[in-house]
DNA sequence: GCAAACCACCGAAACATTGTGGCAAAAAGA
DNA sequence: TCTTTTTGCCACAATGTTTCGGTGGTTTGC
């Protein structure tokens, strides 16, 4: 009974994260072949992919921006070290940057080096993509898990629908739709109470707002437009002729 | 030449992290003999350990009170899985646990199995003791330097963005920012919540000021403009029309 | 079936918010 | 005191949002 009420608690929270940014990932590898080989599985798993050739190249994007995950390889071209170093280099710009080496060099020796250099984690080439898919995985979810994991009152799910009021950001199944202050204010009044019926005068006091009725009407026009856009069968805006709209829920 | 040297640094590093408290680390394995042989070398490196043969015996004592980390083999005695079902019950009681699978299986399909059910690495039986207790002092590395900023409140870190609430500066990709105060706590007041809104009211709060709305776009104008002529790719800080500036993150 | 009321859609005008450069007041240093 | 830095504010330009009338289609009541 506890067990399960806490894995239900786990998976909402699971949820929210999903909604959030794919995460960037730098991948700083020599061989061109294995570079593109790698930057494509992990792209295919939904993450942002920056791929870089040597040290100087990595540096300098470093220096511009951070990226949330850095996989080095360690030997690059005639620098027989210089994933040792860009590590040792990226853990100055930030304590915090989760790192993984990837490379060929499977002695316990460069091992037990490049994670006491601050590498979170260290695989050799021969691992599988799912390995490495998991590896990266289970890194992101322990930086997660640490992360404050508040929720609650600014949250509003119905169904497919997340509505995030300190982000003011709505998503439906995971997909971010872009809407604009009156719009969010007018979805929210919707969703708040599904199946009830809202008319036009309770619509515009809840975006605090007094214009035309007309005006509410394009404004339904435009927020079922969004979310055609992102799921074309979108149907859960319902016209109750001669009352308003309901949220189906 | 160079490796030397650069393993050389690695080593004096090591010698920082050593000096860290005394761990409580729960090991799970059926062999008495192997059993035995790790928890010496972890309570060598400075570590308490307890020790458990069963699934149940483990059980009974994590009910009890949580250990810092969990090593935990995967068959257990008669019960081939019993290191999984462990695993799932702990993530039960505590979803930030550390746990590392240490095991003879080193199928692809248990290691993904392993990593999946939210372990923190997965080890086969073949490290050696260095390795071994480099991966513990390396998962514990990650835990420290996630809740530091938790309990040391003057530093934060998102991304390539660093506030170091101490001495008011920042950093942006190691490269320093000179920010004045009032533009400090902004940046602050938008980066403590990556990807919450904050209007222009909040913002002035948070900075203490009490002027014209006018004044905080001017400031996020120079805000914009400093982080820019470090990184002219710069673009963290959005603008929600209507509502207020969000720090990406 | 028909008229009246209502709603969806389009597009352009009206409106609101934000970005920019500049300047002066206030505060901090020298 | 004088200089420099920081801050607040304004006007104008640029951008993004909201409003609303017209047209045509749909639902409702009789």
């Amino acid at each position: 009974m506890v067990a399960a009420c806490v894995r239900l608690r786990v998976y909402s929270c699971k949820l929210l994260f999903d909604v959030a940014m794919p995460r960037r990932i730098a991948l700083v590898e020599d061989d061109p072949a294995i570079r593109a080989n790698y930057a494509d599985a992990l792209r295919k798993h939904g993450h942002e992919v920056q791929a870089y050739g040597s040290r100087g190249e990595a540096m300098v994007a470093f220096r511009v921006r951070l990226p949330d995950l850095a996989i080095l390889d360690i030997g690059l071209g005639d620098d027989h070290d210089g994933g040792f170093a860009l590590c040792r280099d990226l853990r100055a710009l930030s304590a915090g940057l989760p790192i993984i080496f990837l490379t060929a060099r499977d002695s316990d020796f460069d091992v037990v080096s490049g994670l006491r250099m601050g590498a979170d984690d260290y695989l050799t080439k021969d691992v599988s993509l799912p390995h490495l898919l998991a590896r990266v995985a289970a890194l992101f979810r322990r930086i997660d898990v640490q992360r404050e994991p508040k929720l609650a009152e600014d949250l509003l799910e119905r169904g497919s629908l997340a509505l995030d009021m300190k982000r003011f950001s709505a998503t439906w199944a995971g997909a971010r739709v872009e809407l604009t202050l009156t719009e969010f204010w007018m979805v929210h009044a919707l969703a708040r109470f599904p199946g009830h019926v809202k008319n036009r005068e309770q619509l515009m006091r809840e975006a605090n707002l007094v214009v035309d009725d007309d005006t509410v009407t394009s404004h339904m026009k435009r927020i079922r437009r969004k979310f055609q856009a992102i799921a074309p069968a979108f149907d859960e805006i319902e016209t109750v002729y001669g009352m308003g709209y309901r949220w189906k829920g």
